[in-house]
DNA sequence: ATTGACCTTAAACTTAACTTAAAGGTTAAG
DNA sequence: CTTAACCTTTAAGTTAAGTTTAAGGTCAAT
């Protein structure tokens, strides 16, 4: 499979491919005669975990750090222990949000039970500070 | 006040608080006679929903929609949409989040039950479907 | 009157994660 | 045989959200 192709595939940009593996991301790949690249069908498999890892909060440098690469198999030790911090990580970002969507609610809830016959300019600072959505 | 205190008061970086100015997200400021900015207490209020706002996953741009410059007091109407939207943006990330969550305990469990008995290689294709997390 | 801590502006720099451009080689089709 | 659609590389451009630098004005104290 050529670079177009997995491109399709994977639904990346060629470009975005030629980036991960000049950045060290994936380990270059085979070339045929021509200089073209070549992948088999897990090149697919490794795109997807770089998209899924970016989905899950994880930074291209965090992913270098865990991404098999070349002939090194994974690293199971520290596989694991990024996976349960990411997990804390979610946790956290889970409960950041839910107290984010409390302040956004009491906004909502408290500009639509002052019609418009108050004093916009008097009453913004109030508002300004109700919806204030306290540092974590 | 003037921009150092203001900065000091507001957590911020006075050269964000310039920044802030010059690109549109709050009104320029009245300046004394020496060309110095003066603040009331009212910017740190301003500054406030700033972050809060981007903690809220609001970026730059669209607080500067939202935001209340100069004359013109808030916007109700808009302002309503914007936050109905972002509690919106919220509960979908939250629905990421869990699956997210839960595609990573389960390749947490996938790796923990399979000691180190087994040939990495051969089962890391294995492991690499299992923790892909599918796009939302 | 000079040091040090402030303030001013404009412009350049930073980081992440790519994309786009420039310049050129390869291949399949008509 | 030429044209279009691929592929190659290196280098430069993009976006967001600032920070840093350079060059200079101001102010309070010594």
């Amino acid at each position: 499979m050529k670079i177009g192709e997995l491109a399709k595939r994977s639904g990346m940009a060629a470009s975005r491919i030629r980036f991960y593996e000049s950045n060290g991301l994936i380990s270059a790949v085979k070339r045929k005669a021509n200089g073209y690249r070549e992948y088999g069908a897990e090149a697919i498999y490794i795109l997807d975990m770089i998209t899924c890892g970016q989905q899950a909060g994880f930074s291209l440098e965090e992913l270098r750090q865990l991404l098999p690469k070349g002939e090194s198999g994974w690293k199971h030790g520290e596989l694991l222990e990024a996976l349960k911090r990411k997990v804390s990580d979610i946790e956290a970002l889970e409960g950041r949000l839910a107290e984010t969507k409390q302040h956004l609610l009491r906004a909502i809830a408290q500009i639509e039970h002052k019609p418009s016959d108050i004093d916009c300019e008097d009453n913004a600072r109030q508002i300004l500070e109700n919806i204030q959505i306290k540092a974590v």
